[in-house]
DNA sequence: ATCATTTATTTACGCGCGTCAAAAATAGAT
DNA sequence: ATCTATTTTTGACGCGCGTAAATAAATGAT
């Protein structure tokens, strides 16, 4: 590795003796250029070490390469999750993508989709907030920037949704526990954030008509993204107070049933399917952590591979199509159900 | 709102009857015109929202106001939280962070590195993998961009580290742990990946030197950044031969101890400190976590607050003073001892 | 060897903004 | 009203690269 340090695209199409139009045709599409151009300019990186100004690049080029990521809350392991694997299929793509976090702020989430307007990406991949979405913006948005969401739907905003079926999660779980027990309550926050929440509702209300069982549900109170915290303080209200009208309890989703196992160790009620266990307990998503709690929890997991991978299919398709589908396509993935120690 | 699309600096500039540079210059530093000049600049801004093109703006500027942040492992909770406050801070400043994870992996941080060399940012804020870094090329990077290291030290890289106590940390759990039971063994990993674990073993042996104690290391075998499970297999091992050398355990970190309580659970140990527990369990990190582990873990809280705040200001600092400090800093933070019910 | 086709070169302009120097305008004090 | 210090304007150049059109060279089949 020559150790002179190239100024610019010039300089570096001189020193391999290409001409720098072909040089900058290489950086936008290596594979534009004749294989034997080719070869001789990798030769050349490898002797030189040049990269070209990214700013300078994205300047002139009308669409860039960037891709955005918007999560709603990065603090939450399932988005840390799903943000990596699709962070390194856009990369595998050749595309840079760039990780948001809106923190579970309206506020944070219009400033991060402004940033991203200015970035002019190629496109981007957004879970909003939800309910907490501030709509107009996010619509004003997507109108702008061609946008793929995911893991929660905003009806007609986007070119498309990639999610999970929410039905395919309840209906599992709900058929499972009342077919293996006692039919399963409905534990939720009593205003969720989160449009999934109210499928799940839903789709419980309709399982438990169809299995001709009565429903239940036990909504608490709390707000915001710490649903660890507001499913053990609901928990150990419904609890104490002997509100819990059933035996077994379904919650809307693994944090908020990490709250409510952690409520019942405080209170000494043995969770499981065991002898002994005064409560089974189930939930959705299947959390990075719901194979280590105590117990285990049983719980529906998303298909993470097939929802990132079908996000950035219908992406790589959108910017292709120039930004515009045909129609706007909503696409879930099925659940699948993974039985452990708490149901 | 005017509905007129404003392409550039010099159409918003005749909008608002002002000249060019001092609109340029305006958004260097608004605060570098004149109150007057400033509040026209600002109104005529609310009409027509115009904002400057990035990459237009960075390719001139000799420096951005970038701000890089780069995690090991984003999927564990802590650096998103850290990350988050950190994030907020450089908001705050005026400056625009972007958010990157090595995902575990030496490939992803180099990558990462070389596409933040190119993003040519004001600074960087770097947990580094640790013992998975490839040393000479972050050195190499320090020695071009100015890089304050967080979370885990590398001896001589960087122009400052930020980052907490060890010894604070496992002298208060041990000196806790021996004072109100049995002496801790401490459970770790035998080729731990991050330095602080090293010293945090380091500190044990030497604690334990100090309180007359005899020590006991026990080392579970796996690689990567799945702790729990790394734990979980561990524990699971040492429980079922009978080769736990105390009743209380001591982990060098909260999310080892995750997988070590779901072990005790799955062969129905009960650990606490309550009548019938068969073991103490506590550890290091305040994981946010956990406070929803069943039991609760007794921790060694962070100092999440100060070390974030510590490492944007010396970041800061180090910016002002044109990338270069006098002496290369080295702050570490005390811990807080978090009682709870494991121990 | 010839010709059609693909690929590379030459030349030149433009993108939107940073920045500089000299000139003009403004503000605040006397 | 006058002067000085500060701020703004004018005019102009450059940054590094995308891109377009015309030309030249290389390729590959006949």
């Amino acid at each position: 590795m020559s150790q002179e340090k190239i100024r610019n695209m010039d300089e570096f199409a001189s020193l391999c003796g290409i001409s720098r139009p072909t040089i900058s045709k290489y950086f936008n599409d290596p594979s534009s250029v004749r294989p034997s151009t080719r070869g001789r300019i990798e030769a050349a990186l490898k002797e030189y070490d040049y990269r070209p100004n990214i700013y300078a690049m994205n300047q002139n080029r009308r669409l860039t390469k960037n891709i955005g990521i918007v999560v709603p809350y990065l603090a939450d392991p399932f988005f840390a999750e799903i943000a990596r694997v699709i962070e390194r299929r856009c990369i595998d793509a050749g595309y840079t993508p760039t990780l948001f976090s809106s923190h579970g702020e309206q506020g944070q989430e219009n400033a991060i989709l402004d940033t991203l307007r200015s970035l002019k990406p190629a496109g981007v991949l957004l879970a909003p907030l939800g309910r907490a979405s501030d709509k107009k913006h996010v619509e004003d948005f997507c109108r702008d920037v061609p946008t793929i969401l995911f893991d929660s739907n905003i009806e007609g905003v986007g070119a498309a949704f990639v999610g999970s079926d929410n039905f395919s999660f309840v209906s599992q779980t709900v058929e499972y526990l009342s077919r293996t027990g006692s039919a399963p309550c409905f534990f939720e926050m009593r205003d969720p954030a989160n449009p999934n929440a109210n499928k799940r509702r839903h789709a419980y209300l309709k399982m438990m008509e169809k299995l001709n069982l009565e429903p239940h549900l036990v909504k608490i109170d709390g707000v915001g993204w710490g649903f660890e915290e507001i499913g053990r303080a609901g928990a150990l209200k419904v609890l104490k107070q002997g509100l819990l009208p059933t035996d077994t309890v379904l919650c809307s989703n693994d944090r908020l049933a990490i709250g409510f196992l952690s409520a019942c160790h405080e209170l000494g009620i043995r969770v499981g399917r065991d002898e002994g266990c005064a409560i089974r307990l189930a939930s959705h998503d299947d959390h990075p952590y719901s194979r280590f709690t105590c117990p285990s929890l049983t719980t529906a997991a998303h298909d993470y591979e097939a929802v990132s991978d079908h996000a950035v299919e219908t992406l790589f398709r959108l910017i292709e199509a120039g930004g515009r589908l045909e129609t706007r396509e909503e696409t879930v993935f099925a659940a699948r159900l993974i039985m452990r120690a708490s149901a």
